[in-house]
DNA sequence: TTAACTAGGTTTATAATATAAACTACTTTA
DNA sequence: TAAAGTAGTTTATATTATAAACCTAGTTAA
């Protein structure tokens, strides 16, 4: 792409671009949240904060709370650079 | 989706969301052309342009300049609202 | 006390999408 | 007239997104 940068791909996903906006917010959130807040089905959001997790966007926290297992999730510093940069990089696009 | 609004697919794709800008600010561009400033090949572009122009978001003339032929395109109503739509949509998560 | 149900996920199979390689048809150049 | 170039299109493949199916633990109802 000559006049167009590229998107990171990571990010130019709805529904992991929502996960990372709501972080954004947040700070810090639970998987139940996230879903709510997303509308996502359980699978379709476990994957993407896999996705997310692993290029270390997000940092993902698993504990209990009473006997429940709960999944907490918040945005890394290399999430906020990352994000900023899809966003200064659809200014292109989207003027 | 509860809290964001969904991403029209159909614009939610960097080369299809190049194009769309690119007409935007043109009103009107060749095939070479488009190929030239995204930087796709013209297998993908010839494909993308396809789906555009299925969808009404712009429109596909093909002529001949001398005696090659020419795909000029262009941008629709439709293709603008619609991209002002995905614009709007996408401040829900891009803040 | 075991069967059914819920909560909180994960794994996997499938559908959709993007992309490039291969191809067509015609033109120009050597 | 053969080779290379132009302007695309078609098709095969790789990637991605998504939901369905599954798992584990705890909870209630029979």
């Amino acid at each position: 792409m000559s006049d167009f940068k590229n998107l990171d791909p990571l990010l130019h996903s709805q529904l992991r671009l929502a996960i990372m906006s709501l972080l954004l917010g947040l700070q810090s959130a639970e998987f139940v949240f996230i879903k709510e807040k997303t509308g996502a089905t359980a699978g379709n959001l476990s994957v993407q904060i896999d996705k997310l997790s692993k290029a270390d966007y997000i940092k993902v926290e698993k504990a209990f709370k009473g006997k429940k297992p709960v999944t907490t999730c918040s945005i890394t510093t290399t999430g906020v650079e990352a994000f900023e940069n899809y966003v200064n990089a659809l200014k292109n696009y989207i003027g």
